[in-house]
DNA sequence: TATTAGCACTATTCATTAATGAGTGCTAAT
DNA sequence: ATTAGCACTCATTAATGAATAGTGCTAATA
């Protein structure tokens, strides 16, 4: 969004400007001065640092009239006036095209790519920590939810009499173990052969049609095997059992204490709630999923009281078949949202190009 | 160490005790005192507060030269007087007996003996979890070492023209995977019998044993196998390579900051930098594996200096037959010794024993 | 000789006050 | 429509003084 404003920088000429274009400007000022320092910024100040001229006088008519609807608020009288969550939404919205990552931040981030090789959830918790030293924030990202990925291969181990190690790897390149208990003693070579029908049976398969289609599947298959069949029923289910819920990791909470906006009490109690009860980020991961590219959720937009006072920025991250989790910065509302977001555009980007080399597919 | 102090509770007769134990009584009143309410205390109030009679006078007589021993700091003139670590390190070492662990926190803790047949990483994660919000301080574990732990089996999987999937699955139940590269396009019945092969020869043995002997191993083996070995010798090798250094886990950093004793600015920073550069913590967390029982580091003993203003509190966990990681308190040094040393403890030994039950020995 | 009472002294804390200053709102002039 | 000027508000700061909690020292005491 390009504006239009004639007169800039030329003191005697007073162009005429449209009002509504010219609030906008006050406000964007104001809220990136809000960004930077974190704290209210004079009609005098404003008006001596802000393109052109405009007398102290005006812009408090103008300040006075972005209060009035909702995208300022002064704390007490003789305040100076604070960006609501409706001016950052405004803000955000009307953002011109992101600007480009710098390269310094490129840099910093390369790490992310040189650990292939490694497990996904090094890469990931890499990526995390990278992001919450650049971004100073709080940082947390979702590992590969389980249902949606495809089956690579299972491995049945056999561990002692009643216990089989089961290992699932998918497509996407995660490992996921389980133990199982079984009351029949099975031979390894027995459960070789429950491996190999698996495999062949449910490669490519993700794990919610497999865990859907476990009985049908099998049963159309019987005249394959035979006693064979009632037990790798009964292996295959437990196999499959979804047993871990999506797990996130966090990092760089401590970061949100050295930021002057959480320094009150209150809201850094409400924190740790938040981040102790990991299910409402959690959520917003998962919902972040759904859509391509970056999502923004401001203050009070949060669902979770607790959050009421920062805001998430999420992108998601992916293979080369499915979308697989989101990362995410939690700050506070006043964050630069303009570096932020292009930061965390990148990272999931890095991430999605890492994670696709080496998934399996 | 038991105490013995004759006329206490008795005003009139006045019992001959010695003055050194007089004064570790007024010491450890002092101490616990500070414990309790984070402030200091001072002679008139203690004096009622002690089981016995004595005049607010002779406290201070004696807080005198408990300062002068190095036991006691005042911050300024006038202003009751603090323990030091030195306290800290007389009163942890003279505690009698540690008390039993109550019914409640048994209690809390039980979840970890629950989640049997989910990953060691899991019991892990939820034991400093529980941890944490018993002790409300932040808490830490070190996952297990792999080079001590023994090999129960290998897989390697074949992804990719020039990629496999190893599997390394340890006696202590602990799953690892990693992808190696290779220039060879292998078969996946190749690999079987190198994956046979290797399990034939290694299991049993340590990660460390491995990887120093596979060499010599292999070599010794040369006639059984012939154009298998070359290749079994480049793929063993580079399966076994250490590729995680020792990881760890954190939870309730954020308690600390609500802990009164952390609210100073410049303690908080050294915190953030102390978890943010886990090693220093790591390190201790390793020496704590060195030896049984619980560890105690108290503020200014720590080699690491921002850890100076903490203390640490860990203990081992093991299964069946290998000291495995180390989990412990973070707390300020003012912190409940009593009972965070035996809860701690008796948390390493639950999951010492979740663990061992899933053991594959 | 060990203990205690009493008193002088000191430093922190808390509430009050006054000065300062940043900032607004309104009105009249441009 | 814009601006200058002025009155007013409220937070922040520093200074003041009273109250408080604490020690150190000395002389009296058991």
């Amino acid at each position: 969004m390009k504006i239009k404003v004639k007169g800039i920088e030329n003191q005697g000429a007073r162009g005429k400007m449209d009002l509504n274009e010219r609030s906008m400007i006050v406000l964007k000022s104001i809220i990136e001065n809000y960004i930077q320092n974190s704290e209210p910024i004079g009609s005098r100040t404003l008006s001596k640092s802000i393109g052109f001229k405009l007398s102290p006088a005006t812009i408090r008519n103008i300040m006075s009239d972005l209060a009035e609807s909702g995208f300022l608020i002064q704390t007490h009288t003789s305040a100076g006036r604070v960006p609501t969550d409706k001016a950052y939404r405004f803000y955000v919205d009307s953002m011109s095209k992101k600007p480009a990552v710098p390269e310094q931040i490129k840099q910093k981030l390369s790490p992310v790519s040189n650990v292939q090789g490694t497990p996904v959830e090094h890469i990931l918790s890499k990526a995390v920590h990278l992001l919450a030293e650049l971004t100073k924030f709080a940082c947390v990202v979702s590992t590969p939810k389980q249902s949606v990925s495809r089956l690579q291969r299972i491995e049945l181990i056999k561990i002692s009499e009643d216990r089989i190690l089961v290992i699932l790897v998918t497509k996407a390149g995660v490992v996921r173990d389980k133990i199982i208990f079984v009351k029949e003693n099975h031979s390894q070579e027995f459960l070789s052969s429950v491996t190999s029908f698996l495999n062949e049976e449910f490669k490519n398969h993700s794990m919610q049609e497999i865990r859907e289609g476990i009985h049908q599947s099998i049963v159309s298959d019987r005249h394959r095997y035979h006693d064979l069949l009632a037990h790798a029923v009964r292996l295959g289910k437990k196999a499959f059992e979804l047993n871990q819920p999506g797990e996130m990791f966090i990092e760089g909470q401590m970061n949100l204490l050295l930021d002057s906006h959480f320094h009150e009490q209150s809201s850094v109690k409400s924190l740790i709630d938040a981040f102790e009860q990991k299910t409402a980020i959690m959520k917003i991961l998962d919902e972040s999923m759904k859509n391509k590219g970056v999502h923004i959720h401001i203050g009070i937009e949060n669902d979770y009281e607790h959050l009421h006072r920062c805001s998430l920025i999420t992108a998601s991250y992916r293979n080369k078949q499915n979308v697989l989790g989101s990362i995410g910065v939690v700050g506070p509302t006043s964050m630069d949202y303009k570096s932020i977001i292009s930061t965390v555009e990148y990272t999931a980007k890095m991430l999605s190009k890492t994670i696709s080399e080496q998934s399996y597919d």
